[in-house]
DNA sequence: TTTTGAGTTGTTCGA
DNA sequence: GTCGAACAACTCAAA
């Protein structure tokens, strides 16, 4: 099972009557988790919170497009509790204040809860943590969201890594990921009075969804956020993509990765869950199916990789991990960043990104590293402009990836992309959407180019209607991020 | 302490 | 068309 870090208050006699609240935070889902799964085992009835928090000191807020995810990933959280008797109990406010005052309210015994690895989000949760202490009150945390707690990942001098494949070999020295927990088969529910405690909200009054005007049209038909949602989408994977993952996942194409990250960015579903289930289909499946399945788990690792360097950075969002690039020469270039974020830059394949972002809240992995180093390298624009946007119009957007996979385009990352790896976006283009499908999809005003010139328009004869013109030429400013980078070192 | 091998995803150029 | 080298050194992790 897995370990629980339990700070107990002294139990008092006839206390397991008293409930445990379950506080859900980045875990929207009953499977495979902890804190879920301790409280049914505890005997006590449960009480499931859900806390909006706007008011702590230092917490992000959530982005525009992963509000959204959240909204529905909480509808659908209290919908699957009700069918099993039970109900998510939203409240607003900071929750160092808001959980002490639930527990008087309900005169629960307990509280356990998932943990967290940002800076703020630990702050917190050490401030809840202390409160409950005080008030003697039994407070649990369990892992719910990684593979391996960041801290237990050292190298050999008990310090944090920086290189991903050392890291991941360490990783593979602490063993198979833990198994997945099922949903505990009885929850027994507190009935919840109406008590003088805090009053929770009802899930429109947090406003998450977009609304006046709805941009979210898009989204709604690419997603089903939620648990259910998430394990049709791991089915689909591991029957449908894994045996083909590694030939496949980089062309935006076709569907082959594996479209997991919003649903693990909320916790809809677990890494655990994601690694066995992938582990078994490939089991299942026929010769080359491991390497499909590492490749999938190496996958996995980076996201690891990127919860060890925000555990240990957490100032990953807004500092470079390589000092030097404190220097760097970016350019102010508003129009620019405009063109970048409107998907009108003139290169194909970085405009039909950011218009497949735009529209569905997601891009193709390929084509997330194609756009960024463009915004970063072509535009020389500072990759925390870059960041900020995809923090915003991401449904996946959270405090590790986002901010770590940044850094390693622009270069100032942990193990980051050297400098002169600058993509082609007309070579990235020909070789991961040979035929165009992937353009002709999100840029309809090149749905008549011929695939040979579709990654190079202004080829392709006199100015195309609505179709802006290139706003760098590649060879140009190729060379001029390669001196700007170059005077770094 | 010093040494050594290694390090996600690329492009261009010239032979 | 294909191939190898250059693009740079630097830092990490382990022996």
């Amino acid at each position: 099972m897995v370990e629980a870090r339990t700070m107990t208050g002294n139990m008092q006699p006839g206390d397991e009557a008293r409930p445990v609240i379950v506080w859900f935070r980045d875990d929207l889902r009953l499977s495979d988790n902890p804190a879920l799964r301790a409280a049914a085992q505890s005997g006590r009835p449960i009480v499931c919170v859900f806390i909006h928090d706007e008011e702590s000191e230092g917490l992000r807020p959530v982005g525009g497009a992963a509000r959204w995810w959240l909204h529905g990933s909480l509808q659908k959280l209290d919908a699957t509790l009700g069918d099993r008797g039970g109900r998510l109990s939203i409240y607003a406010g900071a929750a160092a204040t808001v959980v002490p005052r639930l527990v008087e309210g309900f005169h629960a015994g307990a509280v356990f809860w998932n943990r967290r690895y940002g800076a703020a989000e630990r702050k917190v949760d050490e401030a809840v943590k202390t409160a409950l202490k005080a008030q003697q009150i039994e407070a649990s945390s369990f892992n719910g969201h990684l593979l391996y707690e960041p801290w237990s990942i050292r190298t050999k001098a008990g310090g944090p890594f920086r290189v991903f494949s050392a890291f991941w070999r360490a990783a593979h020295d602490a063993g198979e990921p833990e198994p997945p927990a099922p949903v505990p088969s009885k929850l027994r529910f507190f009935k919840e009075p109406d008590m003088g405690g805090p009053r929770p909200v009802a899930l429109a009054d947090l406003a998450l969804e977009p609304s006046a005007p709805d941009w979210a049209g898009g989204m709604r038909s690419a997603w089903q956020p939620g648990e259910a949602g998430a394990q049709a989408q791991l089915e689909r994977f591991a029957d449908e993509h894994l045996a083909n993952y590694a030939d496949c996942r980089d062309y935006p194409g076709r569907s082959s990765t594996s479209r997991l990250s919003p649903y693990l960015r909320f916790g809809n579903i677990s890494p655990r869950q994601a690694w066995h289930v992938a582990n078994a289909a490939a089991g299942a499946g026929g010769h080359g199916a491991s390497r499909n399945l590492e490749k999938f788990q190496f996958e996995l690792g980076w996201r690891e990789f990127s919860y060890h360097l925000l555990y240990y950075n957490s100032d990953m969002a807004v500092r470079n991990l390589q000092p030097k690039f404190d220097a760097m020469p970016w350019r102010d270039d508003t129009n620019a960043l405009k063109a970048w974020q409107q998907g009108r830059t003139g290169y194909p394949i970085v405009d039909a990104g950011m218009r497949e972002l735009w529209d569905t809240g997601w891009m193709h992995n390929r084509v997330r590293m194609v756009v960024a180093s463009f915004l970063v390298k072509h535009l020389l624009i500072d990759w925390r402009q870059g960041e900020m946007w995809f923090w915003d119009t991401l449904v996946d957007a959270d405090s590790a990836n986002n901010p770590a996979n940044w850094q390693w385009v622009a270069g100032s990352g942990a193990d980051a992309a050297p400098y002169f790896r600058i993509f082609n976006p007309v070579l990235q283009g020909e070789k991961f959407d040979p035929q165009g499908n992937y353009v002709r999809r999100w840029v309809p005003e090149l749905a008549d180019i011929p695939p040979s010139v579709i990654h190079r328009p202004w080829e392709a004869g006199p100015d195309i209607a609505g179709y802006p013109v290139r706003i760098v030429e590649h060879g140009e400013a190729r060379r001029r991020a390669l001196e700007a980078y170059g005077d770094l070192a």
